[in-house]
DNA sequence: TTTCGATTGTTGACTCGTCAAGCATATGCG
DNA sequence: CGCATATGCTTGACGAGTCAACAATCGAAA
């Protein structure tokens, strides 16, 4: 374990910081973009589409887990949508703890309008930039990141498991 | 212009979704180690990165610019920053508006400890899931995305250019 | 020089999501 | 069953950064 060099190579630091003003700047965009044109914050649009995908309802916790977020977050947007009429809350009948956050008539109908946006500008911002090669390389690269990420020991999105016994350092 | 399906290919999809992901979870990971094992917040390693490659100094504006932040934003990592010590507010005799994020002495040192955990939990995170040669792709195409949405109008760094004047839909 | 528009940085008000405490329910074990 | 522990969701308090308004300064043109 001689390589902890101080630095990072010149492909290694663009890559990263790439990534981060990517991010950044395309999210950012997107979201004012959709706001403009669609009345939507990209955070809530993604769990309209997100509830779409799913067949129009979802538990709470999943919705937490997919999207990266606390299940704090996840009542908080989710009671910004419901106040705007787009979802409903249902109890579930098989688990009394458990809530299912279901698309309305009219949030089926928003998702749809916004969706035109949304995608405009996910071609226009991201996809116009990378040849389909290059796409299949993002997201087997994403995956890998992601899952190791997720597995590592207790995360965010799990703060009572084992108070992290050790994340693995590379020693 | 026939393509405006409604929804993206698998190979798309997964790039775009794995990016939102994969961003999420490792800033947040690298932002918890940062936190526990140096005691700064992501946002503000940055900043004290970002001034010890640019040689110890920097104006506001162009941190902002840099880091995709608003200058409020900056303001306020910076006067977090200020008070623990790590940097200090000069300022610029050439423009009398300007003001200079410095380094200080204590600062080089934070950044220094602190750059270990950052290099670490970089590598392990990220760069690990790619190989050179898809380090580079990364770059190439997230290079491209930044220089395409930067200049892409009004953006939110830059919010008293001109109004938005269209932004370009494929129409 | 005066004047007007653009740029720089700061600040109050706000939005968004996290954190942690709390309550309700579920599940496993004696 | 009765109790301990784990999970699901919500909520008050908070942290972080944006937004918009503002004051100060710059630069250029009349």
């Amino acid at each position: 374990m001689a390589r902890a060099s101080l630095h990072l190579s010149e492909s290694e630091g663009s890559a990263w910081s790439g990534f981060l003003r990517a991010h950044a700047l395309v999210t950012r965009r997107l979201d004012a973009d959709l706001r403009a044109d669609a009345g939507l914050a990209l955070s809530e649009f993604e769990i309209l589409l997100h509830l779409t995908s799913a067949g129009g309802e979802r538990r709470m916790a999943l919705i937490a887990r997919d999207l990266v977020l606390t299940g704090g977050g996840v009542t908080r947007i989710v009671a910004r949508l419901e106040k705007l009429g787009l979802i409903e809350r249902r109890s579930c009948p098989k688990d009394g703890r458990g809530v299912f956050a279901a698309l309305t008539s009219r949030g089926r109908a928003k998702h749809l309008a916004a969706q035109k946006v949304h995608l405009e500008g996910v071609r226009r911002l991201f996809l116009a930039h990378a040849s389909e090669a290059e796409l299949k390389t993002l997201g087997r690269v994403f995956r890998s990141m992601t899952d190791a990420t997720e597995h590592e020991g207790a995360c965010a999105l799990n703060p009572r498991a084992s108070a992290r016994p050790g994340r693995n350092h590379a020693g």
